[in-house]
DNA sequence: CGATGACTTGACTGCTGTCAACGTGCGTGG
DNA sequence: CCACGCACGTTGACAGCAGTCAAGTCATCG
């Protein structure tokens, strides 16, 4: 417990200061994202860096009174409600340099609760002061809208998938998907560890974690993947794609 | 022609500007919502009033440049996604009051379409002057902040809806929903005329248009609603709101 | 009054959920 | 080191909800 290195009760222990904004890896696609270097350290002064989630660990829960935002600095989570029934809807999986709990501002309550998928640290951006220096940094006040309108435009994008795709492309659009996003941040999108369970993945797709499991072993068969248990390999990424995009056509032509 | 308060292609004809946010029946919630008299003047003088569109007419079309947000003054919209096969997914129907565009900051481009399902009118909120004027008004910031953040949950709570429930759970949600948002309005929430079709309701549900007119016959034959075109009456409130949070049960419990 | 689009209703099919049994990998404790 | 338990994952059988196709009715408008 001498080491400030391990999961120290300290905050704000020297050694993780020294991970300021500028020296992760995650300015690219995080926060900073056009903030000019020497506001970034007015960003910096305000973040909070906390000691990383266990895996199953939650970071808030629904209800929870929403006093920060939470960037994702490694690990990854998933964002779920829970009805009364006790049952859960996973609303989305996040990863490093994510922003969450952009859905917490309209109300001061979180709708949802985050839960790490494994060993997850976090920065903690406290709201009001968050909200007081975007005021002073435009590019900072900038890019949090670009941020919040992302989540908007892809959640539009997943209403598509739930709504109108059979199991198959639901499933090739989320491993496009987790492909891009692992490109983006600098990893192989051909090859990777996806983080979350089978039921994890149905219950995000709105699929039986059976079909899940069904469709993973079709893929593989079809030579699309190569899966074995949380180790994904894309072999066959312009199917997948065009898999992902098909369907949609037998719908309703609604065009007047 | 002549007539300024016909369709005239002034915008800024003297009739228009009269009505004024102030004077607006939906400020208690739109963009106004927080700020201060003095400073809703200011908003006023970057907002610009449109002529109204005709219905099926287009606000903008998918892949349009970005430039200024809307905010529904009367009548009402949908917005869609087109697939390159074609076909569309609604990704929400915007009433009286409510902002739409958000989901176009991030990429200074609309990923969506916003057509008018009845004859509707709109006030252009230029993003320049937004932003700008946003920077100098706290309350306005916060409530743009507030907007886009509701935005996220509400499509969260979409997710969900199209994942895990049934057609039936499903339209119970919707006209749960609908009716809700009339009553924000000063409207009845027992009685109110939808203004899309069976085929929008199906394809914003991810449900085949006949699914949706077999429910409704359903509903209407169980004394839930009652039902003639366009026009709903919702008669067993309680139960429609039972049967929209229902199901879910029997899904995955994921809980660790 | 006919044409057009919106809606309804019926018959049939198939995708995908449910139930159930079994296999697999990992951590724990003897 | 091995045996066990547990969570996770796979596979099979079956059934039902909702999509598709098709025909027919109704309302609106030129």
């Amino acid at each position: 417990m001498k080491m400030p290195e391990s999961s120290s009760e300290k905050v704000v222990s020297f050694s993780k200061v020294k991970v300021a904004c500028q020296e992760c890896s995650l300015k690219e696609i995080c926060l900073p994202v056009g903030v000019h270097v020497s506001d970034i350290e007015k960003l910096d002064r305000i973040i909070k860096r906390k000691k990383p989630l266990a895996r199953a660990e939650h970071l808030y829960r629904a209800g929870d009174k929403f006093h920060a935002l939470f960037a994702v600095r490694s690990g990854s989570l998933k964002t779920y409600v829970t009805t009364e029934e006790g049952a859960e809807q996973i609303t989305g999986f996040h990863l490093a340099g994510e922003l969450i709990g952009l859905d917490a501002i309209a109300d001061s309550v979180h709708p949802v609760a985050a839960k790490a998928l494994e060993t997850t640290s976090v920065c903690e951006i406290p709201y009001e002061s968050l909200d007081a220096l975007s005021c002073k940094v435009p590019g900072l006040r900038q890019q949090l809208l670009r941020i919040m309108s992302r989540e908007i435009r892809d959640d539009e994008q997943n209403m598509l998938m739930l709504g109108q795709k059979t199991a198959e492309e639901k499933l090739a659009g989320f491993l496009i998907s987790m492909s891009s996003r692992y490109r983006q941040r600098g990893f192989s999108p051909y090859e990777f560890n996806i983080t979350m369970s089978r039921g994890d993945i149905g219950n995000f797709l709105g699929l039986a974690l059976e079909t899940v499991s069904r469709l993973f072993g079709r893929f593989q068969t079809d030579g699309l993947i190569s899966v074995e248990r949380k180790h994904i390999q894309i072999l066959g990424h312009n199917k997948l794609s065009m898999l992902a995009e098909a369907g949609c056509v037998h719908k309703n032509a609604l065009e007047k």
